[in-house]
DNA sequence: TGTGCATCTGAAATCGATTACATATACTCG
DNA sequence: CGAGTATATGTAATCGATTTCAGATGCACA
């Protein structure tokens, strides 16, 4: 009592289908790809024999034919780091309706070097297997990625991160607005020594939204001093180190608004253990949005960016590029907006 | 000046490289897949063509021969949780040694039913997409698997769910293990009223864990209410909602063993917004050690499972039935050690 | 009636590798 | 020395689809 009907021992290929339609195989091949070329009658016959059948495609052969690969890379910085799930999410929004696969890669491999790294990747073009590629991580050398082959730049988009001066295209949240938004809002509060914690040096979101914080000062009349930058790296143990050196300054902020969510609740978690409040002695703002921000105790202020969206955006811009013909225009950038939110993390200062 | 030497303007097939190496395009293929056939000197003239043409196998070809797909699909429950990357990063360590690429995918579809999600899966296989399948999730419907020939069966391996009474391989953690630990730890402690959150209704982790509870307490005398056995869904959220129940009890628990560390910090959150303090009040135990549970206020006690190695071996079973000739055994069950991770949310009860 | 065009279909080439089979050569051993 | 074996290689079939090209049919119109 296994099933209903017998189940064909071999899987059947066009061939079957063609010979029991009593069509041949271009036929069946059309009634799949371009059904309006057929008669009403084969299109039937055709359609009947494929559910008789079970007949379903051949991907390797199609894609042999075809000369794609039918698969997308998604290269991630590090698999382990919960912060790209979302992403990956949009990612895979956007490409389950087509019939690309998505392929995950994990681009670091702290054993091998950048340029062995990025011959993997142009590997992943040259043996087939994908036709694009989605890179989350704008740490990938300039020097291997100007080696891909110049139709190959063209079937790599950027999500979140990118390389500054390249010509990928990319997709990304207003980093600017966000920290020029975490800025306001603290001074908004009354606070004036605002200090920074940042991401991992030469990471382009460090750059982008420590950048920010100076113009933003200096807009609103507010002091600054070089102790206030203080170097992370996106983890929460970066949030919680610089909470010790926050509490050994003598000048020392009543706000900081840090690069990563991940670091601003390891900040209040580090703060904690000096025995110093949040948000009753220094207000914190991270930067994301991840699900936990809303269930920290405090609940943190943070600004949003929208990772599903991201990932999606970036997908889509894949997939025009894929089907497009020629080199298509360079240099795209898709900026995403972000908002500030606000939660029990940020008060007034004291005094 | 963009590079500095010239690119062949097509990219070489093995027929080129036969060329270049003056032999049959059988010995360039057996240079690659089994060197020692061939004599000194054609391997030398296979590998130095090789390298000046810079060919490189075409893997839809190859599969398309071989009759293999190339790749193995990951079946992830909701690709926006985060807790499976580490699992997924284990199952890329696994398999990036191979030329087995990993797919993925979202069995979360809250419009498709199960069987037309089965039928899904089933075609990852039947378009000869991928040779076989981690599965994340347990909560696959039986139906549809069962509707799977025998040979695809052999092909599915399960990592930290299952389906019980199947046939299928899985890794998973001592997941009874766990909820002794967690209501032992407790009870050394001095507890004795211990609540459970549990996780979503129908999952095997949310029955293997709260099913451990009553024979443990039993066997430490331990009393038992039916309200404190708690519904959740390993959200934070549930625990968000626990706490208020919690709250209302008037036999109330001193201490709760949550089913997910997430859980576990939306409860304390949520103790916390109704003035009960953590662990000075009540002490809660979660389950996974997160990243998070380290640097939650207070830290969290919790049963730690290794994801990455559960991903990592569930690769490495599959891999060895993909290998493998023949039918393999059946119901083979991996069981991953679990430890407590002792932290500030437990302590002695008041008084 | 014949020409031209549109519509539909099939035969066969093609994608790029692997591999069964055949063959050629060298070597071993009775 | 000849039969038998081992070694090395090439020829051509093969995987399963797509697509080019050519042919067949039917119809409209001069």
């Amino acid at each position: 009592m296994t099933g209903t009907a017998d189940r064909p021992r071999k899987i059947a290929r066009i061939k079957d289908v063609a010979l029991v339609a009593g069509v041949s195989t271009a036929t069946v091949s059309r009634a799949l790809s371009n059904p309006t070329l057929l008669s009403e009658e084969s299109r039937k016959a055709v359609f009947e024999a494929i559910r008789a059948t079970g007949y379903r495609t051949n991907h390797a052969a199609r894609n042999l034919r075809q000369q794609r690969a039918g698969a997308v890379l998604v290269l991630v910085p590090n698999l382990s780091n919960t912060f790209f799930s979302q992403i990956l999410a949009g990612i895979n929004l956007a490409l389950e309706a087509t019939d690309y696969s998505i392929l995950i890669a994990d681009s670091a491999r702290p054993d091998a070097s950048h340029s062995l790294e990025n011959k993997r990747i142009a590997n992943y073009f040259s043996d087939s297997r994908i036709d694009g590629m989605v890179a989350l991580d704008g740490g990938l050398s300039t020097d291997g990625l100007e080696q891909f082959s110049p139709d190959i730049a063209d079937k790599i988009v950027f999500a979140c991160e990118w390389i500054p001066g390249e010509v990928f295209p990319s997709v990304r949240s207003d980093n600017v607005k966000g920290a020029q938004l975490a800025i306001r809002h603290l001074h908004a509060l009354g606070h004036r020594r605002i200090a920074h914690i940042t991401g991992p040096r030469g990471n382009v979101l460090t750059r982008a939204r420590r950048d920010s914080i100076a113009p933003e000062r200096q807009r609103l009349d507010l002091p600054a001093r070089e102790g206030w930058i203080i170097h992370g790296d996106f983890s929460m143990r970066a949030g919680h180190r610089a909470a010790a050196d926050i509490c050994a300054m003598k000048e020392r902020p009543t706000a900081v608004f840090c690069a990563s969510d991940e670091t601003a609740l390891g900040l209040i978690s580090g703060l904690h253990h000096h025995g110093i409040r949040v948000p009753e002695d220094i207000s914190v703002v991270g930067f994301d949005d991840i699900e936990l921000a809303e269930h920290y105790l405090p609940a943190l202020t943070t600004i949003r960016q929208d990772r599903k969206a991201l990932g999606r955006r970036a997908a889509e811009l894949l997939l025009d590029r894929l089907r497009a013909q020629g080199p298509s225009a360079q240099g795209q950038v898709d900026t995403l907006d972000v908002e500030l939110v606000v939660r029990g993390s940020t008060a007034a200062p004291k005094s």
